[in-house]
DNA sequence: ACGGCCCATATTGTCGACAAAATGACACCT
DNA sequence: AGGTGTCATTTTGTCGACAATATGGGCCGT
């Protein structure tokens, strides 16, 4: 992928990635009690380093502990994904707006060229837009708003979470050509350093696309 | 003060308190090294517990770790501090959009009260109002907006940040009177149930906010 | 004198064992 | 029969010791 793989270096870091991954991939499945000793045993490693995975993943929401009790993989609800999707809403939207302040003209040629890869796909009739491309896309945005605060909230955050969301109740479906014009739009309005118009039409991109997921839910 | 005290039950949770209690009161000064070591007689407690107190404070953002070298208190920085409140108007405007929409009218009524409380302090030139009144208003938006994840990112995460800026720059000062009327405003906008001009307001509040610090440092 | 290498030291990462707390089952009482 | 108190078991919380890694100083070669 981009320059942007975390590596792990120490052992609690590789348990950590290891165990995000089971959980957002649906394979320690949601609502589900994690268990110090199994997991040690499973994984390999001593209780140590399991209870400091956990405690990072609690940090990205994806598990919540109870004092003297353990530690539980979040359920799923539909009232929580809509939770999500309002932060996300605000905070890219305010990423959109600084992206379109402090992301170099180079960047931004960059990102124009990103979006004209995926048109191509696009018009080659490939669905694979949704998922990497799509993140690729907003990755690019939130790292251009140059806010440490907000990339990571985002990328190391929030975006597990979506994804588990996505991942497990099965979000890849089409919304693509008609997300890929939000994208131009968006990429146009940051192109003129229009702060303004780029927030509020990332935020109404974000907005489209929890009414689409919620569309599929009922 | 309200039903809101966290309250410490392990041990590692009492010295997580403590040492954010330090980091942002100053007392250990920003940018200062962490030892586990040191921290563990300091405390009188196990490197174990320090180890997931250190933990949970980088969950806060409030310092950073480099793995097999140490934790370290964030350093204070103007850019920082502009960063921090950018992400700060994204969701609080965001919480007051929302508390527009689900906060119940006893709630929407207490709010008020509370601003009527803030006015007789205010009318009696009483400078209290910044510290404890400001974040006791801003807490009942967020908890008023009912979305979790809103809530937690602000209470548990950039709230004791903030604080760490406000007493380490030393913030106390004025802008008593006129940040009392935007409060006014923010309240009659909720109890309009105006969810756009909630957050409008909301975010030029913090906006004004930022740009007064900002003034202040120069 | 300067730069690079190597080793001693100190600090963090990991482990297994013990202490404390919660969970569940069983017996007992009403 | 239903509820309650107690106890055994299981799980989490805490501790001290060991292993691995970084840091700093001194030595050597150029």
């Amino acid at each position: 992928m981009n320059a942007f793989t975390e590596q792990a270096i120490t052992g609690a870091d590789k348990t950590f990635f290891q165990l995000r991954s089971a959980i957002v991939e649906g394979e320690i499945v949601a609502g589900s009690k994690l268990s110090e000793m199994e997991l040690s045993t499973k994984y390999a490693v001593s209780r140590a380093v399991i209870r400091e995975a956990i405690n990072r993943l609690e940090s990205c929401h994806l598990v919540e502990r109870k004092a003297n009790v353990g530690a539980r993989v979040v359920s799923l609800t539909p009232n929580g994904l809509v939770q999500l999707y309002q932060v996300r809403e605000s905070l890219e939207g305010m990423a959109a707006r600084l992206a379109a302040k402090n992301m170099s003209d180079e960047e931004i040629e960059d990102l124009k060229g990103l979006l004209n890869t995926h048109f191509q796909e696009v018009k080659g009739g490939e669905t694979y837009y949704q998922e990497a491309g799509d993140v690729d896309f907003h990755y690019r945005i939130i790292v251009g708003s140059k806010n440490d605060h907000l990339i990571s909230l985002l990328i190391n955050g929030l975006y597990h979470l979506i994804r588990m969301y996505r991942v497990q109740l099965g979000m890849a479906g089409p919304r693509v050509s008609t997300a890929f014009d939000e994208h131009k739009n968006i990429v146009q309005a940051i192109s003129n350093r229009d702060e303004e118009l780029a927030e509020m039409l990332m935020r109404r991109h974000i907005l489209y696309s929890k009414q689409n997921i919620e569309a599929r839910l009922s």
